[in-house]
DNA sequence: AAGTGGTCTAGACCACTTT
DNA sequence: AAGTGGTCTAGACCACTTA
Protein backbone atom coordinates (compact mmCIF):
# COMPACT_ATOMS: atom_id res chain seq x y z
CA UNK A 1 0.00 0.00 0.00
CA UNK A 2 1.46 2.97 -1.12
CA UNK A 3 1.03 6.63 -0.02
CA UNK A 4 -0.52 7.36 -3.29
CA UNK A 5 -3.71 9.93 -2.31
CA UNK A 6 -4.55 10.98 -5.91
CA UNK A 7 -4.28 7.64 -7.33
CA UNK A 8 -6.49 6.36 -5.11
CA UNK A 9 -9.06 8.62 -5.46
CA UNK A 10 -8.65 8.34 -9.27
CA UNK A 11 -8.94 4.03 -8.41
CA UNK A 12 -11.80 4.46 -6.15
CA UNK A 13 -14.11 6.81 -8.65
CA UNK A 14 -12.84 4.88 -11.75
CA UNK A 15 -14.11 1.79 -10.29
CA UNK A 16 -17.55 3.81 -9.00
CA UNK A 17 -17.66 4.68 -12.92
CA UNK A 18 -16.78 1.60 -14.31
CA UNK A 19 -19.58 -0.55 -12.37
CA UNK A 20 -22.05 2.03 -13.33
CA UNK A 21 -22.34 3.23 -9.45
CA UNK A 22 -21.90 6.68 -10.38
CA UNK A 23 -24.22 6.76 -13.83
CA UNK A 24 -23.42 9.32 -16.96
CA UNK A 25 -24.29 12.78 -15.70
CA UNK A 26 -24.31 12.49 -12.27
CA UNK A 27 -22.30 15.39 -10.84
CA UNK A 28 -19.22 14.91 -8.56
CA UNK A 29 -18.63 16.49 -5.04
CA UNK A 30 -17.21 19.85 -5.53
CA UNK A 31 -13.26 19.67 -5.20
CA UNK A 32 -13.66 22.02 -1.78
CA UNK A 33 -16.13 18.69 -0.02
CA UNK A 34 -13.64 16.10 -1.40
CA UNK A 35 -11.09 18.03 0.03
CA UNK A 36 -12.89 18.03 3.19
CA UNK A 37 -14.78 14.61 3.74
CA UNK A 38 -11.08 12.71 2.67
CA UNK A 39 -9.13 15.44 5.01
CA UNK A 40 -6.45 16.01 1.68
CA UNK A 41 -5.27 19.68 -0.08
CA UNK A 42 -7.64 20.62 -3.10
CA UNK A 43 -4.45 20.56 -5.15
CA UNK A 44 -4.23 16.33 -4.38
CA UNK A 45 -7.78 16.37 -5.15
CA UNK A 46 -7.65 17.85 -8.60
CA UNK A 47 -4.35 15.55 -9.09
CA UNK A 48 -6.74 13.17 -8.96
CA UNK A 49 -10.31 14.78 -10.94
CA UNK A 50 -7.75 15.59 -13.90
CA UNK A 51 -6.63 12.08 -14.24
CA UNK A 52 -9.89 11.07 -13.90
CA UNK A 53 -10.84 13.65 -16.91
CA UNK A 54 -8.05 12.92 -19.02
CA UNK A 55 -9.17 9.12 -19.43
CA UNK A 56 -12.33 10.03 -20.36
CA UNK A 57 -14.17 8.88 -17.34
CA UNK A 58 -15.39 13.08 -16.20
CA UNK A 59 -15.67 16.26 -17.53
CA UNK A 60 -15.23 19.83 -15.03
CA UNK A 61 -16.84 22.57 -15.99
CA UNK A 62 -16.15 25.85 -14.76
CA UNK A 63 -18.84 27.30 -12.20
CA UNK A 64 -20.63 23.78 -12.28
CA UNK A 65 -18.71 21.14 -10.83
CA UNK A 66 -17.11 17.60 -12.34
CA UNK A 67 -19.32 15.60 -14.28
CA UNK A 68 -19.50 11.91 -15.11
CA UNK A 69 -19.27 10.85 -19.12
CA UNK A 70 -20.96 8.24 -20.72
CA UNK A 71 -18.28 6.03 -21.07
CA UNK A 72 -20.52 2.77 -21.47
CA UNK A 73 -21.67 3.40 -24.99
CA UNK A 74 -18.14 3.37 -26.25
CA UNK A 75 -16.79 0.73 -24.60
CA UNK A 76 -12.87 -0.30 -25.15
CA UNK A 77 -10.99 2.12 -22.55
CA UNK A 78 -8.25 1.29 -24.92
CA UNK A 79 -7.13 5.13 -24.63
CA UNK A 80 -3.78 4.45 -22.69
CA UNK A 81 -1.33 1.61 -21.85
CA UNK A 82 -3.31 -1.26 -21.00
CA UNK A 83 -2.37 -4.89 -21.16
CA UNK A 84 -4.98 -7.43 -22.95
CA UNK A 85 -5.63 -8.89 -19.92
CA UNK A 86 -6.58 -6.30 -17.90
CA UNK A 87 -9.02 -5.37 -20.97
CA UNK A 88 -10.53 -8.44 -21.34
CA UNK A 89 -11.34 -9.11 -18.03
CA UNK A 90 -12.66 -5.09 -17.50
CA UNK A 91 -15.02 -6.45 -20.69
CA UNK A 92 -15.81 -9.69 -19.08
CA UNK A 93 -15.77 -11.21 -22.69
CA UNK A 94 -15.12 -15.33 -23.08
CA UNK A 95 -11.49 -14.86 -24.53
CA UNK A 96 -8.92 -17.10 -24.39
CA UNK A 97 -5.42 -17.01 -25.06
CA UNK A 98 -3.15 -20.08 -27.37
CA UNK A 99 0.25 -19.56 -27.03
CA UNK A 100 1.76 -21.13 -30.01
CA UNK A 101 5.30 -20.52 -29.30
CA UNK A 102 8.02 -18.87 -26.53
CA UNK A 103 11.40 -19.25 -27.42
CA UNK A 104 14.47 -17.37 -26.79
CA UNK A 105 16.06 -16.50 -30.24
CA UNK A 106 18.53 -14.00 -31.79
CA UNK A 107 17.29 -11.01 -33.54
CA UNK A 108 17.22 -11.34 -37.07
CA UNK A 109 17.94 -8.02 -39.01
CA UNK A 110 14.06 -6.65 -39.15
CA UNK A 111 13.15 -7.36 -35.14
CA UNK A 112 16.60 -5.85 -34.85
CA UNK A 113 15.33 -2.51 -36.52
CA UNK A 114 12.64 -2.09 -34.87
CA UNK A 115 13.97 -2.86 -30.95
CA UNK A 116 16.96 -0.66 -32.46
CA UNK A 117 19.74 -3.51 -31.34
CA UNK A 118 22.48 -5.01 -32.99
CA UNK A 119 21.47 -7.83 -34.88
CA UNK A 120 22.10 -11.42 -33.09
CA UNK A 121 21.20 -10.14 -29.48
CA UNK A 122 19.09 -12.69 -27.77
CA UNK A 123 15.64 -11.61 -27.36
CA UNK A 124 12.24 -13.45 -26.39
CA UNK A 125 10.01 -14.30 -29.52
CA UNK A 126 6.57 -15.15 -28.23
CA UNK A 127 3.47 -16.12 -30.48
CA UNK A 128 -0.24 -16.35 -29.64
CA UNK A 129 -3.50 -15.87 -30.80
CA UNK A 130 -6.66 -14.54 -29.02
CA UNK A 131 -9.58 -16.53 -29.74
CA UNK A 132 -13.07 -14.30 -28.42
CA UNK A 133 -16.68 -15.80 -28.66
CA UNK A 134 -15.05 -18.96 -30.04
CA UNK A 135 -12.98 -17.55 -33.13
CA UNK A 136 -9.48 -16.69 -33.58
CA UNK A 137 -9.00 -12.99 -34.30
CA UNK A 138 -6.01 -11.46 -32.91
CA UNK A 139 -1.97 -12.69 -33.74
CA UNK A 140 0.11 -11.20 -31.10
CA UNK A 141 3.57 -11.30 -32.14
CA UNK A 142 5.81 -10.12 -28.78
CA UNK A 143 9.72 -9.57 -29.02
CA UNK A 144 11.46 -9.01 -25.89
CA UNK A 145 14.83 -8.02 -24.97
CA UNK A 146 16.46 -10.86 -23.17
CA UNK A 147 18.82 -8.49 -21.06
CA UNK A 148 15.59 -7.24 -19.42
CA UNK A 149 13.37 -9.85 -19.07
CA UNK A 150 15.96 -13.04 -18.71
CA UNK A 151 13.43 -15.65 -18.63
CA UNK A 152 9.94 -16.68 -20.30
CA UNK A 153 7.43 -19.32 -19.72
CA UNK A 154 5.04 -20.63 -21.66
CA UNK A 155 2.48 -20.21 -18.37
CA UNK A 156 3.38 -16.86 -18.23
CA UNK A 157 2.58 -16.19 -21.76
CA UNK A 158 -0.29 -17.84 -21.46
CA UNK A 159 -1.70 -16.10 -18.49
CA UNK A 160 -0.11 -12.25 -18.72
CA UNK A 161 3.36 -11.23 -19.23
CA UNK A 162 3.07 -7.43 -18.03
CA UNK A 163 1.89 -8.80 -14.64
CA UNK A 164 5.08 -11.29 -14.71
CA UNK A 165 7.41 -8.30 -15.96
CA UNK A 166 5.45 -5.80 -13.06
CA UNK A 167 4.87 -7.82 -10.38
CA UNK A 168 7.78 -10.79 -10.43
CA UNK A 169 10.47 -8.63 -12.56
CA UNK A 170 9.73 -5.53 -10.97
CA UNK A 171 10.23 -3.54 -14.18
CA UNK A 172 8.19 -0.54 -14.36
CA UNK A 173 6.61 0.34 -17.76
CA UNK A 174 6.74 3.87 -18.71
CA UNK A 175 5.21 4.18 -21.76
CA UNK A 176 4.45 3.09 -25.70
CA UNK A 177 4.20 4.43 -29.18
CA UNK A 178 1.48 2.69 -31.17
CA UNK A 179 1.04 2.61 -34.88
CA UNK A 180 -2.19 1.91 -36.51
CA UNK A 181 -2.17 0.57 -40.08
CA UNK A 182 -4.08 -1.94 -42.91
CA UNK A 183 -1.12 -4.16 -44.29
CA UNK A 184 -1.99 -7.59 -46.65
CA UNK A 185 -2.08 -11.04 -44.58
CA UNK A 186 0.88 -13.13 -44.31
CA UNK A 187 1.43 -17.37 -44.51
CA UNK A 188 0.96 -16.63 -40.33
CA UNK A 189 -2.03 -14.75 -40.23
CA UNK A 190 -3.76 -17.38 -42.42
CA UNK A 191 -1.91 -20.17 -39.58
CA UNK A 192 -2.80 -18.84 -36.83
CA UNK A 193 -5.98 -16.87 -37.29
CA UNK A 194 -9.59 -17.66 -38.95
CA UNK A 195 -9.45 -15.66 -41.98
CA UNK A 196 -11.70 -16.25 -44.37
CA UNK A 197 -10.90 -15.08 -47.72
CA UNK A 198 -9.38 -11.41 -46.53
CA UNK A 199 -6.71 -9.68 -48.30
CA UNK A 200 -5.61 -7.93 -45.48
CA UNK A 201 -5.42 -7.38 -41.73
CA UNK A 202 -5.24 -4.48 -39.00
CA UNK A 203 -1.14 -4.49 -37.69
CA UNK A 204 -0.75 -2.44 -34.70
CA UNK A 205 3.31 -2.17 -33.98
CA UNK A 206 4.01 -1.15 -30.20
CA UNK A 207 6.75 -0.11 -28.92
CA UNK A 208 7.25 -0.44 -25.17
CA UNK A 209 9.68 2.00 -23.03
CA UNK A 210 10.86 1.25 -19.50
CA UNK A 211 10.93 4.51 -17.16
CA UNK A 212 14.59 5.26 -18.29
CA UNK A 213 13.20 4.77 -21.78
CA UNK A 214 15.07 1.69 -23.15
CA UNK A 215 12.91 0.07 -25.52
CA UNK A 216 12.38 -3.32 -24.53
CA UNK A 217 9.70 -4.71 -26.93
CA UNK A 218 8.08 -4.73 -29.72
CA UNK A 219 5.15 -6.29 -30.41
CA UNK A 220 2.83 -6.62 -33.21
CA UNK A 221 -0.69 -7.30 -33.09
CA UNK A 222 -2.67 -8.58 -36.29
CA UNK A 223 -6.27 -8.40 -35.85
CA UNK A 224 -8.98 -9.32 -38.35
CA UNK A 225 -10.52 -6.53 -40.29
CA UNK A 226 -14.13 -6.83 -39.41
CA UNK A 227 -13.11 -7.52 -35.60
CA UNK A 228 -10.83 -4.61 -35.50
CA UNK A 229 -11.89 -1.94 -33.40
CA UNK A 230 -9.51 0.96 -31.25
CA UNK A 231 -11.16 3.67 -29.23
CA UNK A 232 -9.64 6.97 -28.41
CA UNK A 233 -10.36 9.15 -26.28
CA UNK A 234 -8.80 13.03 -26.52
CA UNK A 235 -8.57 16.66 -24.97
CA UNK A 236 -8.30 19.50 -27.10
CA UNK A 237 -5.07 21.72 -25.60
CA UNK A 238 -5.82 25.01 -27.25
CA UNK A 239 -3.38 25.86 -29.76
CA UNK A 240 -4.00 29.84 -29.90
CA UNK A 241 -0.40 30.53 -30.76
CA UNK A 242 1.50 33.77 -30.93
CA UNK B 1 -2.48 37.54 -24.14
CA UNK B 2 -3.62 34.77 -21.07
CA UNK B 3 -2.03 34.33 -17.85
CA UNK B 4 -1.64 31.13 -18.78
CA UNK B 5 2.40 30.29 -17.39
CA UNK B 6 2.21 26.77 -17.61
CA UNK B 7 0.55 26.34 -20.99
CA UNK B 8 3.29 28.79 -22.22
CA UNK B 9 6.30 27.07 -20.48
CA UNK B 10 4.69 23.69 -22.60
CA UNK B 11 4.56 25.26 -26.18
CA UNK B 12 7.92 27.01 -25.73
CA UNK B 13 9.41 23.82 -25.07
CA UNK B 14 6.69 21.92 -27.68
CA UNK B 15 7.84 24.10 -29.92
CA UNK B 16 11.68 23.61 -29.44
CA UNK B 17 11.75 19.70 -29.50
CA UNK B 18 9.74 19.85 -32.96
CA UNK B 19 11.93 21.96 -34.36
CA UNK B 20 14.90 20.16 -33.90
CA UNK B 21 16.36 23.12 -31.42
CA UNK B 22 16.00 20.73 -28.27
CA UNK B 23 17.10 16.95 -30.10
CA UNK B 24 16.17 13.67 -28.94
CA UNK B 25 17.91 12.80 -25.49
CA UNK B 26 18.88 16.39 -24.82
CA UNK B 27 18.19 17.15 -20.95
CA UNK B 28 16.34 19.90 -19.68
CA UNK B 29 17.04 22.43 -17.50
CA UNK B 30 15.96 20.36 -13.37
CA UNK B 31 12.46 21.96 -12.29
CA UNK B 32 14.07 23.91 -9.61
CA UNK B 33 16.52 25.69 -12.22
CA UNK B 34 13.32 26.43 -14.00
CA UNK B 35 11.10 27.51 -11.10
CA UNK B 36 14.39 29.88 -10.85
CA UNK B 37 15.17 31.18 -14.46
CA UNK B 38 11.51 31.64 -15.13
CA UNK B 39 10.59 33.25 -11.73
CA UNK B 40 7.50 31.00 -11.24
CA UNK B 41 7.36 28.41 -8.48
CA UNK B 42 7.96 24.79 -8.88
CA UNK B 43 4.49 23.35 -9.06
CA UNK B 44 4.18 25.30 -12.27
CA UNK B 45 6.70 24.01 -13.69
CA UNK B 46 6.19 20.46 -13.16
CA UNK B 47 2.31 21.15 -15.05
CA UNK B 48 4.20 22.23 -17.71
CA UNK B 49 6.81 19.06 -17.70
CA UNK B 50 3.91 16.64 -17.10
CA UNK B 51 1.52 18.23 -19.88
CA UNK B 52 4.83 17.74 -22.62
CA UNK B 53 5.34 13.86 -20.55
CA UNK B 54 1.79 13.09 -21.62
CA UNK B 55 1.81 14.05 -25.11
CA UNK B 56 4.88 12.07 -25.33
CA UNK B 57 7.87 14.71 -25.87
CA UNK B 58 9.74 14.30 -22.78
CA UNK B 59 10.05 11.32 -20.31
CA UNK B 60 11.18 11.99 -16.92
CA UNK B 61 13.25 9.96 -14.77
CA UNK B 62 13.15 10.67 -10.34
CA UNK B 63 16.59 11.91 -9.66
CA UNK B 64 17.78 11.73 -13.00
CA UNK B 65 16.06 14.85 -15.21
CA UNK B 66 13.47 15.11 -18.08
CA UNK B 67 14.86 14.32 -21.42
CA UNK B 68 13.44 14.72 -24.81
CA UNK B 69 11.90 11.91 -26.50
CA UNK B 70 12.46 10.80 -30.14
CA UNK B 71 9.40 12.16 -31.72
CA UNK B 72 10.73 13.11 -34.94
CA UNK B 73 10.74 8.96 -36.24
CA UNK B 74 7.17 8.38 -35.70
CA UNK B 75 5.80 11.31 -37.36
CA UNK B 76 2.11 12.32 -36.98
CA UNK B 77 1.63 13.01 -33.39
CA UNK B 78 -2.18 12.48 -33.64
CA UNK B 79 -2.25 11.50 -30.03
CA UNK B 80 -4.51 14.43 -29.34
CA UNK B 81 -7.51 16.19 -30.53
CA UNK B 82 -5.62 18.09 -33.18
CA UNK B 83 -7.46 19.20 -36.65
CA UNK B 84 -6.51 18.26 -39.97
CA UNK B 85 -4.84 21.89 -41.10
CA UNK B 86 -3.24 22.32 -37.66
CA UNK B 87 -2.13 18.42 -38.47
CA UNK B 88 -0.60 19.33 -42.22
CA UNK B 89 0.76 22.55 -41.47
CA UNK B 90 3.23 20.64 -39.05
CA UNK B 91 4.03 18.18 -41.36
CA UNK B 92 4.68 20.43 -44.37
CA UNK B 93 3.18 17.79 -47.08
CA UNK B 94 2.06 18.87 -49.91
CA UNK B 95 -1.68 18.42 -49.39
CA UNK B 96 -4.67 20.12 -50.98
CA UNK B 97 -8.33 20.29 -49.28
CA UNK B 98 -11.48 19.54 -52.26
CA UNK B 99 -14.92 20.69 -50.89
CA UNK B 100 -17.32 18.86 -52.59
CA UNK B 101 -20.66 20.11 -50.61
CA UNK B 102 -21.40 22.16 -47.41
CA UNK B 103 -25.14 22.25 -47.19
CA UNK B 104 -27.63 22.65 -44.96
CA UNK B 105 -29.64 19.89 -44.19
CA UNK B 106 -31.85 18.01 -41.99
CA UNK B 107 -30.60 15.27 -40.52
CA UNK B 108 -31.76 11.71 -41.32
CA UNK B 109 -31.80 8.68 -38.69
CA UNK B 110 -28.44 7.83 -38.98
CA UNK B 111 -26.96 10.48 -38.70
CA UNK B 112 -29.25 11.84 -35.93
CA UNK B 113 -28.38 8.54 -34.21
CA UNK B 114 -24.80 9.84 -34.29
CA UNK B 115 -25.21 13.24 -32.99
CA UNK B 116 -28.17 12.02 -30.74
CA UNK B 117 -30.76 14.45 -31.89
CA UNK B 118 -34.22 13.74 -33.14
CA UNK B 119 -34.20 13.25 -36.64
CA UNK B 120 -34.96 16.27 -39.28
CA UNK B 121 -32.84 18.76 -36.87
CA UNK B 122 -31.13 21.12 -38.82
CA UNK B 123 -27.57 20.30 -39.25
CA UNK B 124 -24.66 21.03 -41.58
CA UNK B 125 -23.29 18.39 -44.05
CA UNK B 126 -19.61 19.13 -45.00
CA UNK B 127 -18.12 16.41 -47.59
CA UNK B 128 -14.38 16.85 -48.47
CA UNK B 129 -11.36 14.97 -50.01
CA UNK B 130 -7.69 15.24 -48.72
CA UNK B 131 -5.59 15.02 -51.93
CA UNK B 132 -1.96 14.46 -50.77
CA UNK B 133 1.10 14.17 -52.73
CA UNK B 134 -1.33 14.54 -55.73
CA UNK B 135 -3.18 11.71 -54.64
CA UNK B 136 -7.23 11.52 -53.34
CA UNK B 137 -6.26 9.82 -49.96
CA UNK B 138 -9.18 11.25 -47.80
CA UNK B 139 -12.66 11.40 -47.43
CA UNK B 140 -13.74 13.51 -44.40
CA UNK B 141 -17.65 13.86 -44.39
CA UNK B 142 -18.38 16.52 -41.66
CA UNK B 143 -22.53 16.83 -39.74
CA UNK B 144 -22.64 19.56 -37.19
CA UNK B 145 -25.66 21.04 -35.14
CA UNK B 146 -27.22 23.93 -37.06
CA UNK B 147 -28.13 25.33 -33.67
CA UNK B 148 -24.87 25.29 -32.72
CA UNK B 149 -23.09 26.61 -35.45
CA UNK B 150 -25.61 29.09 -37.38
CA UNK B 151 -23.52 29.72 -40.58
CA UNK B 152 -20.84 28.15 -42.59
CA UNK B 153 -19.56 28.40 -46.21
CA UNK B 154 -17.97 26.43 -48.91
CA UNK B 155 -14.23 29.06 -47.73
CA UNK B 156 -14.47 27.86 -44.16
CA UNK B 157 -14.47 24.18 -45.45
CA UNK B 158 -11.45 24.64 -47.23
CA UNK B 159 -9.70 26.60 -44.85
CA UNK B 160 -10.39 25.09 -41.54
CA UNK B 161 -13.94 24.36 -39.77
CA UNK B 162 -12.27 24.50 -36.29
CA UNK B 163 -10.15 27.63 -36.68
CA UNK B 164 -13.64 29.47 -37.77
CA UNK B 165 -15.03 27.59 -34.61
CA UNK B 166 -12.66 28.46 -31.87
CA UNK B 167 -11.79 31.96 -33.37
CA UNK B 168 -15.14 33.61 -34.73
CA UNK B 169 -17.80 31.56 -33.13
CA UNK B 170 -15.60 31.17 -29.98
CA UNK B 171 -16.76 28.05 -28.95
CA UNK B 172 -14.55 25.83 -26.91
CA UNK B 173 -13.86 22.45 -28.22
CA UNK B 174 -13.11 20.06 -25.05
CA UNK B 175 -12.86 16.80 -25.90
CA UNK B 176 -13.40 14.18 -28.39
CA UNK B 177 -13.97 10.59 -29.03
CA UNK B 178 -12.53 8.02 -31.50
CA UNK B 179 -13.77 4.77 -33.15
CA UNK B 180 -11.45 3.25 -36.27
CA UNK B 181 -12.34 0.39 -37.89
CA UNK B 182 -12.26 -0.98 -41.81
CA UNK B 183 -15.71 -1.24 -43.70
CA UNK B 184 -16.50 -2.19 -47.07
CA UNK B 185 -15.75 0.81 -49.54
CA UNK B 186 -19.31 2.87 -50.26
CA UNK B 187 -19.87 4.65 -53.60
CA UNK B 188 -18.95 7.82 -52.10
CA UNK B 189 -16.10 6.00 -51.44
CA UNK B 190 -15.66 5.46 -54.76
CA UNK B 191 -16.56 9.01 -56.42
CA UNK B 192 -14.14 10.66 -54.21
CA UNK B 193 -11.28 8.84 -53.78
CA UNK B 194 -9.14 7.03 -55.90
CA UNK B 195 -9.58 3.86 -54.39
CA UNK B 196 -8.10 1.17 -57.26
CA UNK B 197 -9.59 -1.64 -56.56
CA UNK B 198 -9.98 -1.86 -52.84
CA UNK B 199 -12.93 -3.26 -51.19
CA UNK B 200 -12.42 -1.36 -47.68
CA UNK B 201 -12.04 1.78 -46.04
CA UNK B 202 -10.82 2.59 -42.58
CA UNK B 203 -13.54 4.78 -41.23
CA UNK B 204 -12.83 6.78 -38.00
CA UNK B 205 -15.65 7.87 -36.26
CA UNK B 206 -14.89 11.10 -34.25
CA UNK B 207 -17.50 12.58 -31.72
CA UNK B 208 -16.62 15.75 -30.85
CA UNK B 209 -17.74 17.76 -27.92
CA UNK B 210 -17.80 21.16 -26.53
CA UNK B 211 -16.62 22.46 -23.00
CA UNK B 212 -20.54 21.77 -21.22
CA UNK B 213 -20.52 18.01 -23.31
CA UNK B 214 -22.68 18.86 -25.62
CA UNK B 215 -21.75 16.84 -28.86
CA UNK B 216 -22.06 19.03 -31.56
CA UNK B 217 -19.92 17.29 -34.43
CA UNK B 218 -19.96 13.89 -35.94
CA UNK B 219 -17.00 13.57 -38.48
CA UNK B 220 -16.71 10.22 -40.49
CA UNK B 221 -13.06 10.36 -42.00
CA UNK B 222 -12.89 7.92 -44.54
CA UNK B 223 -9.30 6.28 -45.45
CA UNK B 224 -7.54 4.37 -48.29
CA UNK B 225 -6.12 1.05 -46.61
CA UNK B 226 -2.67 1.60 -47.88
CA UNK B 227 -1.95 5.30 -46.98
CA UNK B 228 -3.89 4.90 -43.36
CA UNK B 229 -2.02 5.56 -40.34
CA UNK B 230 -2.52 6.32 -36.57
CA UNK B 231 -0.25 7.02 -34.20
CA UNK B 232 -0.78 6.58 -30.53
CA UNK B 233 1.13 7.96 -27.56
CA UNK B 234 -0.03 6.23 -24.06
CA UNK B 235 1.63 6.12 -20.89
CA UNK B 236 0.86 3.44 -17.87
CA UNK B 237 -0.99 4.20 -15.13
CA UNK B 238 -0.09 1.47 -12.40
CA UNK B 239 -3.38 -0.63 -11.95
CA UNK B 240 -2.05 -2.54 -8.93
CA UNK B 241 -5.43 -3.03 -7.48
CA UNK B 242 -6.18 -3.82 -4.05
C1' DA C 1 25.92 14.71 0.56
C1' DA C 2 23.84 17.07 -3.13
C1' DG C 3 20.69 17.08 -6.79
C1' DT C 4 16.70 15.21 -9.06
C1' DG C 5 11.73 14.40 -9.71
C1' DG C 6 7.13 12.81 -6.92
C1' DT C 7 3.84 14.05 -3.56
C1' DC C 8 1.33 16.96 -0.51
C1' DT C 9 -0.11 21.16 1.95
C1' DA C 10 -2.62 25.59 3.17
C1' DG C 11 -3.65 29.46 1.34
C1' DA C 12 -4.51 32.93 -2.24
C1' DC C 13 -6.76 35.13 -6.28
C1' DC C 14 -9.33 34.57 -10.51
C1' DA C 15 -13.36 33.61 -13.90
C1' DC C 16 -17.38 31.55 -14.29
C1' DT C 17 -22.23 29.84 -13.08
C1' DT C 18 -26.10 29.92 -9.92
C1' DT C 19 -29.10 31.86 -6.51
C1' DA D 1 -23.22 36.72 -2.64
C1' DA D 2 -21.97 32.06 -2.54
C1' DG D 3 -20.18 28.17 -4.86
C1' DT D 4 -17.56 26.11 -8.51
C1' DG D 5 -13.32 24.86 -11.01
C1' DG D 6 -8.48 27.06 -12.87
C1' DT D 7 -4.14 28.90 -11.67
C1' DC D 8 -0.31 29.91 -8.79
C1' DT D 9 2.65 30.12 -4.66
C1' DA D 10 6.24 28.88 -1.05
C1' DG D 11 7.47 25.47 1.47
C1' DA D 12 7.86 20.68 3.12
C1' DC D 13 9.17 15.76 3.00
C1' DC D 14 10.17 11.69 0.31
C1' DA D 15 12.63 8.26 -2.97
C1' DC D 16 15.90 7.93 -6.16
C1' DT D 17 20.43 8.83 -8.62
C1' DT D 18 25.01 10.41 -8.81
C1' DA D 19 29.25 11.65 -6.98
Amino acid sequence: MKNNIYLNLYKDYAEQIDTGVLPPGSKLPSENELAATYQISRETVRKGLNLLAQNGYINKIKGKGSFVLDTGRLKFPISGLVSYKELSERLGKKSRTIVHATERVRAGNDIAKELRIEADQPIWKVIRSREIDGERIILDIDYLLAEVVPELTKEIAADSIYQYLEQELLLKISYAEKVICVERATDLDHQYMELKDDTHVVVVRGYVHLEDTTLFQYTESRHRLDKFQFVDFARRISVTET
